[in-house]
RNA sequence: CGGGGUGUAGCGCAGUUUGGUUAGCGCGCGUGUUUUGGGAACACGAGGUCGCCGGUUCGAAUCCGGCCACCCCGACCA
């Protein structure tokens, strides 16, 4: 391909409401262009990227006995209806109705819609086991898209479904998955860790996130530095410490603490510790009210406690729900009287003397302890693990990183199946329900991952598996006869080997096209310049800027072998 | 959905506080000349419903009201 005719504008200046380094790069380069919020164009560039991550994932996928097919984007709400999934995901689903009124959904996972082909078209153990996969655009309606390609409402995504007998069969494509994914995240050059993780709305304690450590993250991820363990911050399980002092307990007493409804503020009135305080959250668990106990300097886990309860649905109660079931208003709730159930985080039971809400407006609890809680408590564990919680296997002090999530692998089981009926006879006449697993890739996020660890001052650095290009051939003055002459049978040699280049043929300053090729990020770079006189061309890694003139006739060679290693 | 911010040429910005000639600057773009190894110089030139709608006014980028879009933080997030 020649500069001169591709579509890739780059720009020298960063568009002024970006921040992100991958979602800058990405722009600059001329990869990606913004329709709206959470959806991008893909130039030329941006596609080739793209399309090199879905070749390896598709062969890796194919390797492990997946089959690729195609699913309708378009997705009947009936569907959704069927599964029960419409209420939980209805903050995400993009709907529309046809002539007739009809309604649909742009699909924003295909779960239903793959569930509704195999129950439709598997009747027999002997249709089994199926792993099917695709790669599509997905339609979120995200509350709010951001970072570039990291979060998006229209994003490229693989997704494959396995369909089995029984849960041995679903533990070894489940396995096969884990290890065709590792061979992905490894080809596209990404160093990725997996991390325990939450089966989110659907539920499932078996999964596993593939993460790329960066500060960009949005997720946090707790890792023992001795033992290995690593886990997503939602699910994390740590070692409780006893932090109890023995104290002895004191006189509870009412104090006014006018105007002071946070946690740092109750403290700077009271002159008191964040972790002296128990902050009363109280949420709507299906419409329920509940009372969630947790040290003031921690935060309450919403995933967990939701699993405790056993409740579809969980949220922060509204101020007016609040003074329903407190008496007081939002800032001011405590566990003393109170007649919701309560819940309390297990690190609060050793606290002594402690400081509550007074269920009143502009006042509080002082040197309150357990006794005086009247009512039933129920403790466990509702707050996140975060960094120097202990490793619940070794002891050892959790480490905390930033986390970006690249790829999901779970075990559905039968949360899919069984609302859809999705059956088959076993061999002894019996029917069954299917067995099911989900694994996912954000394809566009990869472009997005690597973009935001690889790269430096002056652009992006691709892995030659994934580079849009795997050469830049660059003549630096198209006006010098013998620079150009050599530039041209080059680039005629490297395109018959079958190198992938991209040769800058423009008329342009010398600088311009380093300054471009730095940026694009191709990985190797072969210079036409002074050298031409001498038959001689300069070749360079984007990383290491040393050249290396080499003569004519064993340039390919030379390419080649960089291409390779 | 809550909080904060921004909308003026393709990109980056000034001008808005205190309304007043023909709305500026840099980059980029076009033509020409000179240049040609790390984002060249000079000359000429093109390019704008000042986010949209309404209001106030002799007069609105500027003041008032409403709306929209985008970004950031939070909530949320198979």
């Amino acid at each position: 391909m020649r500069s001169s005719r591709l579509f890739a504008p780059t720009l020298r200046e960063v568009p002024s409401d970006v921040e992100m380094t991958s979602h800058a790069l990405l722009l600059r380069a001329g990869f990606i262009r913004q329709m709206g919020a959470g959806v991008y164009e893909f130039l030329p560039l941006g596609w080739r990227v793209l399309n090199k991550v879905s070749d390896i994932i598709r062969d890796e996928m194919d390797k492990s006995g997946a089959q690729e097919l195609l699913l309708s984007a378009i997705q009947p709400e009936e569907l959704w209806a069927e599964s029960g999934r419409e209420g939980p995901m209805s903050d995400v689903l993009i709907g529309f109705q046809d002539r007739r009124g009809t309604k649909y959904y742009l699909g924003p996972t295909h779960e239903e819609i793959i569930t509704d082909l195999v129950r439709k078209n598997v009747r027999s153990y002997r249709d089994l086991p199926l792993n099917l996969y695709q790669i599509q655009m997905k339609y979120r309606d995200e509350p709010r898209p951001r970072g570039g390609l990291v979060r998006c409402r229209e994003f490229l995504m693989k997704d494959a479904y396995s369909f089995d007998r029984d849960e041995a069969a679903l533990d070894t494509v489940y396995n096969r998955m884990y290890e065709a994914y590792v061979n992905v995240f490894k080809r596209c050059g990404m160093d990725i860790t997996a991390v325990d993780a939450s089966g989110g709305a659907i539920g499932g304690k078996e999964t596993k996130e593939f993460m790329l450590l960066t500060d960009a993250g949005e997720d946090s991820v707790l890792m023992c530095p001795k033992c290995g363990y690593a886990a997503n911050q939602e699910i994390a399980d740590f070692r409780l410490v006893d932090a109890s002092t023995g104290d002895e307990k004191k006189q509870m007493a009412r104090v006014d603490t006018p105007g002071a409804h946070t946690v740092d503020e109750v403290c700077g009135f009271l002159k008191a510790k964040p972790n002296q305080l128990i902050k009363t959250l109280i949420l709507m668990a299906d419409d329920k009210p509940v009372a969630a106990l947790v040290r003031g300097d921690r935060d309450l886990n919403e995933g967990r406690f939701r699993v405790l309860l056993g409740a579809s649905k969980l949220e922060m109660a509204t101020p007016e729900q609040i003074a329903a079931c407190t008496g007081g208003p939002i800032g001011f709730s405590g566990p003393v009287g109170l007649k919701v159930p309560l819940y309390a985080d297990e690190e609060t039971l050793g606290m002594v003397n402690f400081i509550v809400g007074a269920n009143e407006g502009d006042a509080h609890l002082v040197d309150v302890n357990w006794c005086d809680v009247a009512g039933k408590v129920t403790s466990a564990r509702l707050r996140f693990a975060v960094s120097g919680d202990l490793c619940e296997k070794c002891d050892e002090p959790f480490e905390e990183k930033r986390g970006m999530e690249m790829g999901h692998i779970f075990k559905l089981k039968y949360a899919i199946s069984e609302p859809l009926n999705a059956v088959y006879t076993d061999e002894d006449g019996s029917e069954k329900l299917i067995i099911m697993g989900c694994y996912g890739i954000g394809v566009s996020r990869i472009v997005a991952g690597v973009a935001e660890v690889s790269n430096d001052d002056n652009g992006l650095i691709w892995p030659v598996s994934i580079a849009p290009y795997q050469v830049q051939l660059i003549c630096a003055n198209v006006t010098d006869e013998t620079q150009l002459a050599l530039a041209e049978r080059v680039y005629e040699t490297l395109v018959q080997a079958g190198v992938e280049v991209l040769y800058d043929d423009r008329n342009d300053r010398a600088g311009v096209k380093f300054k471009d090729a730095d940026l694009i990020g191709t990985p190797i770079q072969v210079v036409v310049g002074k050298l031409a006189a001498e038959g001689k061309a300069e070749i360079r890694t984007r990383v290491d800027k040393t050249a290396e003139p080499v003569a004519e006739a064993d340039i390919l060679a030379n390419v080649q072998a960089r291409v390779g290693g």
